[in-house]
DNA sequence: GATGCTGTACCGTCCAGCCGGTACAGTAGT
DNA sequence: ACTACTGTACCGGCTGGACGGTACAGCATC
């Protein structure tokens, strides 16, 4: 069933931050699931199999957000930075797992995080005319990104960065 | 000899990128310093450590660079944002070692980090009086190191980008 | 000959992956 | 309807190898 399967997967998820990626041992991950080492092994035929599953997922989960983008209301700039700036969203949790997986020798998560990355700036571009203004949104995303990786988020001073950029971006 | 010492920590900072956590094993660091693994564990007693080491050297050389961009001659916005957008720096490769290390369990390479942008930020504030600006700042370099992490630089339009981030900071 | 440092051999632990087994559907032939 | 068989989902013990750390012997230089 497709269901253990992203059980599974959830579970690594909400490991990966919390353990880092070598406290993610098979074991770790099944009994966070419900399952037992076998089982997982039996959705997952290895680690690296495992690994790539969670990253395939997260670039499925990216299209619907930059869909989301693209379908929101005004333009996608304030939904993007948004969503970099909130640590509660379930797709920022998996994009910071997929962080804490880079430099992992079983997965190459950097390239799968550059693509990510890539599909937002492509969809930045789309409703931000002047390219130079898309790439500098998609920075600070970035940069929201990173702080909410090591915890240095600061809302209320962030809200307002935020509400510039978006102003930035309406002529 | 502090020389033996350091030279062990550049192998760690040359290896992490490479291989990751994972395969940064005392080993492979004590091989890469040309240093026996006996001599490593003799200069550091653990790879917690050896990991304690070298984000102790990565705080120390983040106030030489603070420092730095203090003493620039216009400000230091620019001496910033170059330094994030340049992978052969040192520093820069330093701190991107400290990324590929948060999640690790021996050391909270996070707080580490959390201190340096922390660091940064206030030296941007400095010379940038308005905060909000200066958080952007900050956060465009931030989204700089996240990009050089997963090889997404694009220094054609991250050099205009910046030449726009400095002209804000001048009234 | 003491001190600072190096190299090697070894031990204990931990983990990924394997494998033999269980349960429980179907499903088909009778 | 029951029996025999097959495939799917899952379990948990085992093992081989890797890695962190220890012990100890050697070797400079002072």
């Amino acid at each position: 069933m497709a269901e253990t399967r992203d059980r599974i997967l959830d579970a690594l998820g909400a490991l990966l931050p919390e353990v880092g990626p070598a406290g993610a041992t098979l074991e770790a991950v099944a009994a966070r699931a419900e399952v037992s080492k076998g089982g997982l092994l039996y959705h997952f035929g290895s680690k690296e199999a495992l690994y790539a599953g969670f990253l395939a997922r997260l670039e499925e989960a990216t299209a619907g957000e930059v869909e989301r983008m693209r379908a929101s209301a005004d333009h996608g700039v304030e939904t993007f930075l948004r969503v970099s700036s909130v640590t509660d969203d379930h797709f920022t949790r998996t994009f910071l797992s997929a962080l804490v997986l880079i430099g992992t020798p079983e997965v190459d998560a950097a390239a799968t995080v550059a693509r990510v990355l890539a599909a937002y700036r492509s969809a930045v571009e789309e409703c931000v005319p002047d390219p130079v203004l898309a790439r500098l949104v998609q920075l600070v995303g970035d940069g929201l990104y990173l702080n909410a990786m090591v915890g240095s988020l600061d809302p209320a001073e962030d809200d307002q960065v935020i509400a510039r950029v978006v102003a930035m971006t309406h002529p």
